[in-house]
DNA sequence: CGTGAAAGTGGACAAGT
DNA sequence: ACTTGTCCACTTTCACG
């Protein structure tokens, strides 16, 4: 079902059933055709379209994870002794349900990741037990976020 | 419509529909009820009983931006001259649709800021014109992911 | 690429256990 | 808190402009 880049053309109409389905995935099929002003029949077309084309990636629920307790969210650089352990330390942080983003990054650092946790003692324990305890692992440098003031999706 | 946790407490079948509901927005709530075993009605009322608690903050399509040309992601350390000036430059960072989170954080930066952009030189206009023409920005410190590895929400 | 109609499916609610 | 039943809205497909 997933086929990638076939000359994409969005045009004004794609982008406003783009817009308004990443402001919420729930939208309806009938509830954009009334913003847009064409046909329910016609939107769904062109989701199709969007959907076969790779542009739409899927869709999700998002969760508020201070509704569960998770308040703290931090940045860690990770230092490797030997980049040939690079993929071995990437399998065991996914084993880290905490870890939610991970990068292989230019610069000093082997590997970035970022974490979400209940609090600062969460983050020490994640730190000093899981992370640390990978092999490869040399060194760590984290920072904490204090707040976070943009989070969004690319621009349509 | 919104209130934040009143005593908030989720079984098994909540995690279920949360879970499927994380992985697909569109999954019907009959389509959950025939995984679970309960009838559609008793989902109903728990993903209302579930948006009220505050737990689920919306619904999002997601877009995949390579279809688009968007292939660098890059995170930018920001050093500000004062700390009275942060609010400013925030304000500045939001008129940047590259800028997809920005965080103040501890440590050495005063700001934190993940960017998604088409290329180097991209990115290179990014950081020379529009982040660095800031008023109060002094100095960043750029680094690309060279690979994502890992990409996800909390674990229910 | 668009429309409108028709058929199938899901969402929302009521009443009962 | 879950079930069944009902009604209406939405999705999806189709023949056609």
């Amino acid at each position: 079902m997933k086929v990638i880049n076939q000359n994409i053309h969005i045009d004004g109409i794609d982008k406003k059933i783009l817009r308004a389905l990443m402001t919420d995935a729930r939208t309806s099929v009938l509830e954009i055709a009334r913003q847009v002003g064409i046909s329910g029949a016609a939107i769904h077309q062109r989701l199709r379209k969007l959907e076969k084309s790779g542009l739409i990636a899927g869709s999700k629920f998002i969760i508020n994870p201070k509704v569960l307790g998770y308040t703290t969210m931090a940045f860690v650089g990770v230092y490797l002794d030997k980049a040939v352990s690079n993929p071995d330390a990437v399998k065991q942080l996914k084993k880290i349900p905490e870890v939610l983003e991970c990068h292989y990054t230019t610069g000093n650092w082997s590997i970035f990741i970022k974490i979400l946790c209940k609090d600062n003692e969460h983050l020490m324990h994640l730190l000093n037990s899981d992370i640390q305890s990978i092999s490869g692992v040399s060194r760590t440098e984290t920072f904490i976020s204090l707040d976070q003031q943009i989070e969004r999706q690319i621009k349509i």
